[in-house]
DNA sequence: AAACTCATTCAAAGCGATTTCAATTTTGGA
DNA sequence: TCCAAAATTGAAATCGCTTTGAATGAGTTT
């Protein structure tokens, strides 16, 4: 069912209906609602690829996950908070996957080039990420998740890591802990970084001095944070206090404490970042978790909310969000054993 | 840069540069060289849009994503092996979430119509699915990641659920457990029917009686594991095995059986099922969990394969694949204790 | 009744590719 | 050297929609 046949079936001319269905105002109302009925009655959708080609947008937007290391819970739950609202507005997201870096940027320009997408999302930035400078380079719209050294006019939303890592090692140092490790993300990416000026900040503000012995940097998986929270515990003296950056390395971490034969929240304590999975809540675990977090499904949505906005002309210069982040304290974070 | 500069530029005309670039046979190799010399040079990519307009394939596949029970971590696993698959044919993947089934049927119906993709891939399939049968009257291509009884021409890929929780019972009845707990999905999803004959057979096998006190269908998050499993570690007499329906699942049962007082692996035994995350490993928890194990990211990228394969020709009638599922038995499934 | 608005409607020109069919150039053999 | 066949190239139609600019017709004003 194209255009031409609705308008033939209506005896009118294509033009016509197409104004009509689209809202134009020089179409007398009953003819619209001619047009609107017998549209609906016969299931009419215009052609996607024509609508496209014809008007110039491509009603979609992009994002790329590059292989396994960028692959996580949390992805999902950002798409479905991005989705959600994309959704009202019948935008679809367009994924592509890749296995390096170097496939990530030729993704980038193959998707500008073929003006599939509107506009991208732009994730897990490094502190100077040439991918965002790629992406003004060609002049596609893109709202950043995190930040980047070039914050010149690119639109992005962050959560505010360095405050939270504050916050959260402040609180472990009221407690009366003195070795406290950090197991934090990969080296160059923002997120990590904040993070741990988040912490030295905290640190150096008590006189409490820095061992890189008690600060990693590796993916977020159970087994790392197991293997890592493993040889720091043999550690003499060991760290009482752990600050794991996913929930995936608090199940890991709390593996190792368990195995060590210690009690968490007792003899060890730990604060986790929780990005909230609405399958795996830090309030039913056991000891309750105590986490820094905030939900990056709802990230999504206001990212999607972000990104509509600058399609309609909003400067990039002029979309930036800072979320503050909550500290939960649960049970996993107690008193520093004395010993 | 459209074909039409392109042509111009090289003095050639639109027929001939477009032939050049789609490999055809009828253009003089040194034109074809000097045609894609330029074309990578001056950094040419088709326009999507009147691509797909004038081949009238989408060069794209869809997927939706209902809301939250839908979303867990496989969601974001399965789509990294699609992905890494479509990705080697420059097709990307379509992804439309919707809140409830209403809206999802709208979504298949407007994805069909608008031609923006020229397969879909349906997952967690019901018994009696009405998008399926939407689909196949819509007559888009699409294969199944499950089954279900209306299978006549449809393309599958499933998991053996039955056999593999056949195998999981009967191994826990020899290790003399006769009260085992069945923590299921939802009911009337394909899967959870499936397991749920594989567990009835084998204890019908065995002439141990089922017991619906000990079956529960429920979504797979660590909150329900924990609650259900607590629960039914206070029935009299207990059950002194679990199959935990997911990773998910097992995590919150975990809980449940140490915040007992209990231990896991010599109390009470788990078996799991595992769609392998990179992130959360069976091997490396504490104690190693046994587990029913198919890779969801395997399954995701052997989908795309046949997805490729119907696009190609293949009659949905013949593509139908029954993968079987490991069963890895380690620390967590042990002799059932003596009363 | 002529002249002029204003509200509707339509024919046709894009959008940027592919593809059919025709035209032109090369090539090979007599 | 000439001609038919084969190899290349090109002009124009097509995909299904939007949108410009022109045309039609009804209603008002003089």
């Amino acid at each position: 069912m194209r255009l031409k046949d609705l308008a033939e079936h209506l005896g009118l001319s294509q033009t016509t209906v197409s104004r009509a269905l689209n809202g134009y105002p020089e179409v007398k109302e009953a003819t619209r609602l001619r047009v609107s009925e017998a549209a609906a009655q016969l299931g009419y959708r215009p052609n996607d690829s024509a609508l496209r080609l014809a008007t110039g947008r491509a009603g979609a937007v992009g994002m790329i996950l590059r292989g396994l290391d960028e692959f996580g819970p949390h992805t999902s739950e950002f798409l479905g908070g991005l989705g959600s609202r994309l959704a009202t507005q019948d935008i679809d997201i367009v994924v592509t996957t890749v296995a390096s870096y170097q496939e990530e940027l030729a993704a980038y320009r193959r998707l500008a080039a073929s003006q599939r997408v509107d506009a991208m999302i732009l994730h897990s930035p490094a502190l100077n990420d040439e991918r965002a400078e790629l992406l003004m380079d060609l002049k596609i719209p893109f709202v950043l998740h995190g930040r980047t050294n070039i914050n010149k006019a690119v639109a992005w939303l962050d959560i505010d890591n360095t405050g939270a890592l504050e916050r959260a090692t402040s609180h472990l140092l009221d407690l009366g802990h003195r070795r406290i490790a950090l197991l934090n993300g990969l080296k160059g990416r923002t997120f990590s970084e904040h993070r741990e000026l988040g912490y030295m900040a905290a640190l150096s503000a008590r006189g409490v001095p820095y061992d890189p012995a008690l600060v990693a940097n590796a993916p977020f998986t159970d087994e790392v944070g197991f293997r890592l929270a493993q040889s720091m515990l043999e550690l003499r003296p060991r760290p009482t206090a752990f600050l794991a950056g996913s929930m995936m390395t608090a199940l890991g971490v709390f593996r190792a404490i368990r195995q060590a034969g210690m009690t968490l929240g007792v003899d060890v304590s730990m604060i986790a970042h929780d990005d909230v999975f609405p399958y795996l809540n830090a309030d039913n675990m056991y000891p309750t978790m105590s986490t820094t977090r905030s939900s990056i499904r709802q990230a999504g949505s206001r990212i999607a909310e972000l990104l509509l906005q600058m399609l309609g002309g909003k400067p990039a210069a002029d979309i930036h969000e800072l979320w503050p982040v909550e500290l939960v304290l649960r049970e996993s974070s107690g008193p520093a054993p004395l010993f």
